[in-house]
DNA sequence: ATCTAACCGAGACGGTACGTCGCGTCTTTTG
DNA sequence: CAAAAGACGCGACGTACCGTCTCGGTTAGAT
């Protein structure tokens, strides 16, 4: 029987909305994702609780929506890789890019948190997946598609199942602290993954 | 100023630490991790707060040792693996048994958990490597190590590589949900490790 | 560093207060001053502990602002003493009845516990004085001063010290218990002090 | 059915006593008595809890022997007041004697503390009039009884009642912060307490 | 042009849990 | 066996946030 009370999108404030963004954002580089209170961004972005409760399901949510906020803002038209013709050099190139980027402390706090959600809220997970994931996984296939197409990977391969098993070794070190995230890691990586694939 | 106050291990009571594990193990199962409280735990076992704050950090810590003690008390003599000489069939079957039990609703819970936490506390990765994750490494190596012997898998094989080629794709598609487990996917990643890994 | 949050006495609850004042009281009577817990009023009052926090200083205050609740919702237009024109007479019906009051046992653990809060807390003090003394000290002294025009007390009579001199004794063997309180020796006390201030 | 475990006082440790009551004086002047507890005492006697539980009824009780110690300590043969024949003369100086002794801010606290304490514990108020009050009004009686003798005051006076009459406002006044304690506050009471009790 | 419905900031409210303090009891170890 | 040491169950403390709920004040779109 309840009355479903859903706001007007079309009435939402813009200016709220990236206020609570950029506090959001703050605030977790600040005090880390676990310590960051709806309480507080809603006092830092200068807006009233409701207008967050209004508008987001969880923390999470909110959290989510910053940073994705913040990607799409730099996101360049599309999404590609290089592409030089030998995908082993290719791979290399971007999974040693990955491990440097793991490097920097700026970025570790928020996703380690946002893994941590994900692994919990299935919704997040999903949203995670569509909209952060997505695009970049579609990237990567489309380069291991070109190297199907030029004999380097087996004309059958799951490229999703490619994916995996290049990248998951990778975070799953890199969330446990299992061991060094190195540039010859990375490299042994994409040495065993194509010799898996291999036509 | 503060006087580190350091309780004396050997006056604990081995009473409420039982009590303390069981009634955490049962809060988990009845309302999920997410919604266990320190209060409650202490309220359901009988013990006072303070008993808890004197012995563990954190809540992650009172769970995690809560099922260390029940892994602990179940664990036979050795962690041993089937050897029937053939590395493929052995593999397939523990992995297919890892994604059965994945399967389980009961200890679906728990586990992921476990890992949120894990990302984002290093000790308790620590702790977790050192007395949940590596006594069943360990064994799974021993296979890993008798295979090599036997001439089928690279002699110069990076045995946590191998697991980590094995596992992690496994784990990262049902902690993120991006997959389904199947027994077929299971198989899959048994035949790509093999064969990077391949003399 | 603190930022002093100044809550806003225009947005108070004025269901909340009665039910705090309410319940209170009600604590008091049944078990007693000391064992009256602020926890224990907010939940008999079905009150959040921090709406208690926000408005009042301590549990002394909140108890203070319940009797005088009380006491201002029961008071008469004006405080009046009986002026028969017998100062002698006057005072000592007026000191019987104080006397009488105090013997009952209703009223003792209440006043008692507020005298032993108002020697510690001077803030409380000034309030007990201005709030629920003073008004009665008024009225005393309007009766006194009649007395004074009437020549039956000295003209230079300070009368703040005329009434210390009646009530101090008697209120320091009640709280003291060092001795009866009888009518004779209310008495004995209106005659020694029109004694002392007679013109 | 309780077995009253009563201890025996012949082997009770004196060492510990009088730690015990160095500390109690110590923290009562660094912290005042509100903030004092029983762990804190036996903390900086070097003392058991129990120790103090086992001889002790109340942290109250502990204060009380703490001072009763003091003044036991230091009290001189008997408690003599001058007697110079001017009855008035005598009191005046005793009185502005008080007058002092309650403006010195050391003095203020403990005893504050304790007529707070004994308003709410008649044992303690018992124990209170016949250790530490008692011999001084005692002292205080014979010299209003050498002035009776003397003729200076009525010779059915109650002495009971004079003491009252002189100390009470005095007290009052100082406990209920409700005016100055002045030296000519002190001449005022006698002045009047003598006029009251002539012959 | 003016309603009027909605969002907005603000923040009080009933709650839950936090992590700490101290109580008074109990147990273990030492002199 | 008293005493020191201190762990224990317990209750309350005062605080931080939760998510809900008014309040006025502003700001649109519909009248």
């Amino acid at each position: 029987m309840s009355i479903a009370r859903k706001p007007n999108p079309a009435r939402r404030s813009e200016q709220s909305r990236q206020a609570i963004f950029k506090a959001t954002r703050e605030l977790i580089s600040e005090v880390g994702y676990a310590n960051v209170s709806i309480e507080a961004i809603a006092a830092r972005a200068g807006a009233g609780k409701q207008t967050i409760y209004r508008w987001w399901r969880s923390k999470a949510a909110v959290v989510f929506d910053s940073f994705l906020a913040l990607s799409e803002a730099g996101r360049q038209e599309e999404m590609m890789l290089p592409d030089t013709g030998d995908i082993e050099a290719d791979l290399k190139l971007v999974m040693r890019a990955t491990v440097t980027e793991f490097a920097d402390p700026d970025f570790e706090a928020p996703i380690r948190a946002l893994n941590a959600e994900i692994i919990n809220d299935p919704d997040l997970a999903a949203q995670y997946r569509e909209k952060l994931a997505g695009p970049v996984e579609e990237a990567k296939k489309a380069r291991l598609c070109s190297a199907q197409r030029a004999g380097q990977i087996a004309a059958d391969a799951d490229l999703d199942l490619v994916l995996e098993l290049l990248y998951a070794p990778l975070y799953q070190r890199w969330l446990h602290r299992s061991g060094p995230l190195t540039p010859e890691y990375a490299d042994a990586l994409v040495d065993l993954t194509l010799k898996a694939f291999r036509p």
